[in-house]
DNA sequence: CGCCTCCGTGCATTTTTATTGCATACTGGA
DNA sequence: TCCAGTATGCAATAAAAATGCACGGAGGCG
């Protein structure tokens, strides 16, 4: 993991559409070099993935937001049951157990306000081991990157 | 964007490394057909960009954390100006405006808590607009999906 | 100090994949 | 029903990725 290496990853990072060839050329290295530095990279698991990125406007799902979750019921099993069922949400892009006062934050993508009123139902009401929850809207997001600085 | 694109959209917001031939075939289309149709995606914007997605373990930023803002002075300008020195942030993965007893949330990925600690320095404390903060580590994350559901 | 091995590199070639031109089939509107 | 605009499939071409092979530098060891 050198700097070219680094360098490689922040290209793919930003951009892996990019041929092979145009990559070496800028990291200074013959294409079959290139070639073989990412597979290696690839099968180390350095990189998990090629992904597709869409734009969520156009893709339907502009409102997002951040809800932190208090559990009536603390501790490790319960925290795992509620993260599960967050999981298999749609509309649940994060999901995290976290430390502080609250036990739970998840990150959230929707397409209106009705899918929020029925995912708060599932989620956080009757039955479930939910105390208290707290919605933060998105106004506007200044920053949403998935690249890792290096 | 019939049913074709989204299943298209949704291999590739998954796997965007894979041969045309190879879609083409899953989506019951002819490579040429399919290339136009992602071409077409691409272009119209609802694709923004191929990524590679690295293994956060494997690139060095294990730690991550959530962070809530409340500022002293409120309201737009203030609001803007304080993400405009998140957004400056390495760390900083995601910066969002929020409704909600905070003005804030910040996405934050680490590499340990001396760099948690700096940045604490240079966001939240001396000169800066912020009243108070809150930070939830995160202790371990059940989802972090890129791929938005169509 | 020299030798040897291993790993990464570059070049040339082969194989695979993407791209394009063109004729045809389909779809929505008058 | 006809027409215009658009998408589709096939075949040919262009481009890119993958591979074999020989060379060269870094580090270990006698």
């Amino acid at each position: 993991m050198d700097r070219i290496d680094r360098k490689l990853l922040n290209l793919l990072q930003h951009d892996a559409s990019r041929t092979n060839a145009n990559l070496a050329d800028e990291v200074g290295l013959s294409p079959s070099s290139c070639l073989r530095r990412i597979r290696r990279l690839r099968q180390a698991g350095v990189i998990d993935r090629i992904a597709a990125i869409l734009n969520p406007a156009k893709a339907g799902r502009t409102l997002r937001a951040v809800v932190t979750v208090e559990l009536r019921l603390h501790g490790e099993p319960n925290t795992r049951q509620f993260l599960d069922s967050a999981v298999r949400e749609d509309a649940v892009a994060q999901a995290h157990a976290v430390t502080g006062d609250v036990d739970a934050v998840l990150m959230l993508r929707l397409r209106d306000m009705e899918e929020y009123d029925a995912l708060c139902h599932r989620l956080f009401q009757d039955r479930t081991n939910v105390a208290r929850y707290w919605t933060m809207m998105v106004i506007r997001t200044a920053k949403d990157e998935t690249a890792i600085p290096l």
